[in-house]
DNA sequence: TAGGCCATCTGGTCCT
DNA sequence: AGGACCAGATGGCCTA
């Protein structure tokens, strides 16, 4: 979350607000609105925004006719809302989690998500080197070509989970082994 | 000031 | 049927 503005930035219209208007504007008046009609054709966020600026290009498109009434419909828009926030901030929970798992650089600034999936991404490929080359040196008598090995590994990690991973904790755990191991070795 | 990043809203689709 | 997921749109904040 950032530290400033966030709290302050709902200045668009709530569905709430619109919501009346916007049926009114959108809604060909007399017409057949069966469910799954043309009206139920994909156009997303868009569908406003272009009504707003006026584009001819969507002309005809109407909305789904909704069965229930205004008020239902708007305090399901506003749960679902709730939904989707409370998702989000579990996704960017994710991500601060990631953020924390994996070493960087600039520690003063804060990672941006597509920064903290590549890093994380490198930081996984570099860890598994590091593990193939352990466990090549570990296992002389095993074939050590690059992909049996990594096969290997791969069916030992997935043992691994299915053995013993049931909580948060566990790549953590995982991570202590390979310390361990490496300290060890 | 432009561009990057982000949070939020929104409606369609998928899944249970 | 309802919730989860997804992607587009929008607008605010920040930085170079």
């Amino acid at each position: 979350m950032k530290s400033k503005g966030k709290g302050s930035k709902r200045t668009r219209r709530s569905w709430a607000e619109q919501e009346h208007a916007d049926f009114q504007l959108e809604t060909e008046p007399g017409s057949s609105e069966q469910e799954g009609s043309e009206a139920s054709l994909q156009l997303g966020g868009s569908w406003k925004a272009l009504n707003a600026e006026g584009s001819s290009r969507i002309t005809g498109r109407r909305r789904r006719r909704q069965h229930s009434s205004a008020k239902e419909r708007n305090v399901r828009r506003l749960e679902s809302n709730e939904r989707e926030r409370q998702r989000m901030h579990k996704l960017n929970n994710a991500f601060q989690a990631l953020r924390e798992a994996i070493p960087h650089v600039k520690m003063d600034k804060k990672l941006s998500k597509i920064e903290t999936l590549t890093l994380a991404k490198n930081y996984i490929k570099a860890l598994t080197t590091i593990i193939l080359g352990m466990s090549g040196a570990c296992l002389p008598h095993e074939g050590n070509q690059p992909e049996e090995s990594q096969s290997k590994l791969l069916q030992h990690y997935q043992q691994h989970l299915e053995d013993n991973m049931k909580g948060q904790d566990d790549l953590s755990k995982l991570l202590e082994q390979i310390h361990n191991f490496r300290n060890s070795s």
